[in-house]
DNA sequence: ATGACTCGCAACGCGAGA
């Protein structure tokens, strides 16, 4: 099971690029992030037309969540547990074919002398709360979306410049690492030690030719999703086209079954002599 | 260098994004 993020900036304005990349890429479930319609204005029919299926949760012109997938969705959640009074559409959570999957976007949090900032981390805070009830039950999950946070100076083009932002703060950080505490893996590192590997590019000073870039989308793993983690990788191709985001979609690939090396056999032989 | 932001909105500039 392929299983992506994808912050689209827009999902009216992106239609023909997410499209094109499903056709492309084809995976069983893409999560997204910044659809910036309300649900009723999903373009729905559009997906259904290619064979996916949508479940939405949206706000009028800002943030906005969905999840796509080729396979049945059944709604859990809309908007993150733990808050009443917060009405922005960040937070999506479904189980589909016998994973649990979430669509996050993690508020940005700048400027951090504001109230955005604390909002950002009281948001992290819940997550890490509904993060921590859902590993009871030890199911695959796949927690993922646009975190808004550079887990290390690694994940930043200009570490230096970048310091002081919401994105970067040791707060956002420890914030981010506390979910990762609990046992999530952060897929992408798995398979990718080297640095430099961004998710996102500004439009603004030719950020993309530059590859001045950020990796703030992440999709985190439960145990029993890591074990059967197959492989993950962040598809820059979408970034490069016309009308793009300034976000591209990080995927990995999820075993149907555990796959327990050679130790079963090992077992049965010796069990055997 | 030869290029340099993009969305939604009761919009014709603004706020927000990161």
């Amino acid at each position: 099971m392929k299983v992506a993020t994808w912050n689209v900036n827009s999902i009216k304005a992106r239609l023909p690029n997410v499209l094109d990349w499903l056709r492309e890429a084809a995976p069983d479930i893409l999560l997204l992030q910044e659809t910036k319609t309300i649900t009723e204005d999903f373009p729905y029919l559009e997906f259904v037309d290619i064979g996916y299926t949508v479940a939405a949760h949206g706000q009028k012109s800002y943030n906005g969540v969905a999840i796509v997938s080729n396979r049945p969705i059944e709604v859990v959640a809309t908007g993150l547990p733990g808050d009443d009074d917060d009405e922005q559409a960040r937070y999506i959570e479904a189980w589909v074919d016998g994973v649990r999957v979430a669509s996050i976007y993690l508020p940005n949090g700048n400027p951090v002398d504001s109230e955005k900032f604390y909002y950002k981390l009281a948001w992290m805070e819940r997550l890490f709360l509904r993060a921590r009830e859902l590993l009871a039950n030890e199911e695959v999950i796949v927690l993922g979306g646009d975190y808004n946070v550079c887990p290390t100076d690694g994940d930043v083009y200009d570490p230096d410049s970048w310091q002081g932002d919401a994105l970067c703060r040791p707060e956002s950080r420890a914030a981010y690492r506390k979910i990762i505490h609990l046992g999530y893996t952060d897929a992408f590192r798995v398979f990718h030690g080297e640095l430099g590997r961004y998710s996102y590019w500004d439009y603004q000073g030719g950020a993309w030719h530059q590859d001045n870039g950020l990796r703030i989308d992440h999709l985190l793993l439960s145990p029993q999703a890591a074990d059967r983690l197959e492989t993950c990788d962040i598809d820059k191709k979408p970034r490069g086209k016309p009308k793009a985001s300034d976000h591209t979609p990080v995927w990995c690939s999820i075993l149907e079954k555990p796959d327990f090396g050679g130790w079963t056999s090992v077992a049965g032989n010796a069990k055997s002599k």
